[in-house]
DNA sequence: TGTTAGTGTGACAAATTCATGACAAAAATT
DNA sequence: AATTTTTGTCATGAATTTGTCACACTAACA
């Protein structure tokens, strides 16, 4: 869950704290004290996430987020606006050009670290196109088969898509919304319990291998995809 | 929502002017002459804020802050820091070891409650998704489960929150009306008595590993989450 | 020692939440 | 066009959870 984090800040005091924080709270800093410098920085890697003080010297914090999100390549990369106090922020045109979030100077570790982790969180959860293996239940996304001990699993589509989100996100507890976003998708049509339903096919698909209880009911939660049973 | 505000002052005059503050704004202003003053007075109370002088005789305000943070106990408790014009405040330092604001002397009393309106309003949010962890008790807001002692312990939706909600405050005492708001949240046309009920089933459910009487009775006042048994 | 306000506890009916089978519309396949 | 598969909803019944009560118990105080 480790992650780059650039810093664009020209106070050197400022930007040793940022990075001290970052840090701590197990990621990567790249310091970067101007804007020209962060450009040149991501030719290399390409952070996570960009930590960017609203008032820089030449090129400044709303015109660089400006740049980066008119750049298919770094468009999605999560921005958080650092402010000082009583500095004249406009939140509007911050959040215009795709700002996610902004910090106010002063601010405290704590706080920072909430919002740097709200916002990397806030990452969808990636299914890849990797096979995945969980307790005995072999997923594969590209030939999209599912075998249990040595059982082929027959699934729909949608309940294929389920499997996958569950077993990409194992251990987890998703609410029926949270399913319906990232299994559904678009069409929030749906009512929320469809997704019993759906969740029944896929356990009554998977008892072909025995794997029926991997998935589990979290009353007043939702379902979790988990080995232990209770 | 009235707070205990501990004030630690070395100076009289300023303290009494602090505490005159806090009283007219709501709040119950605990006041300690120094670092080891305070210190004592919040074993028995532990405070919603703290404001906290950056001089101090003998420990000093920073070296306070820091204890108060490195300990699991205390370190969700906000600290604004007073300073005085033209002494030198180390803005990063302040912030480093996790200082929320601070506030410079002289201050109108309107600036100072401002400040602590704002730090006590961010902090309401205080249940995240972080694990955590008391005293041998585990809970994880994302898999939804409790662990205490290798053992799984079953909690109904409500239980599972109010378990949450005292974990993530505590060695506090909360009143009844407190919890079915932080817990129940809007329902409020749950009767007083009911958290009772609650609480009993919660202990139930945690005699499973043994935490039965991590949750105390503070009678006449409300519930608290502890590990002393006294 | 009694009195009393404040808590613990078991029981219970109402409310909520889920699992499940059925079914028709929509999509995909033949 | 006919057939098969997939999907979303609903109705129903089972299971769990929840809010209250009545009554037992306790600690505090006169």
């Amino acid at each position: 869950m480790s992650a780059n984090i650039l810093v664009v800040e020209d106070e050197p005091a400022i930007q040793e704290l940022l990075a001290l924080n970052i840090t701590q709270a197990g990621h990567h800093p790249i310091r970067a004290l101007s804007a020209e410098i962060a450009l040149d920085l991501m030719r290399e890697t390409i952070p996570d996430l960009i930590l960017l003080d609203w008032m820089l010297p030449g090129m400044n914090g709303l015109e660089l987020a400006r740049k980066l999100k008119s750049d298919a390549l770094t468009k999605n990369i999560p921005i958080i606006m650092l402010t000082a106090r009583g500095e004249e922020y406009d939140k509007v045109r911050g959040l215009e050009v795709g700002a996610d979030d902004y910090v106010t100077k002063p601010f405290s570790p704590r706080e920072l670290n909430a919002r740097i982790k709200a916002v990397l969180r806030r990452r969808a959860p990636q299914m890849t196109d990797d096979p995945i293996e969980f307790n005995g239940l072999r997923l594969d996304p590209t030939t999209h088969r599912v075998i249990g001990n040595q059982k082929t699993i027959d699934l729909g589509p949608t309940e294929f898509r389920l499997l996958h989100f569950f077993m990409s996100n194992a251990e987890r507890v998703h609410t029926r919304s949270q399913l319906l976003d990232k299994v559904w998708g678009d069409r929030v049509f749906v009512e929320d319990r469809t997704v019993d339903v759906h969740i029944r096919r896929l356990r009554n698909a998977l008892s072909v291998s025995g794997h029926e209880d991997l998935i589990q009911t979290v009353r007043g939660a939702g379902y979790r995809l988990s080995a232990q049973n209770s």
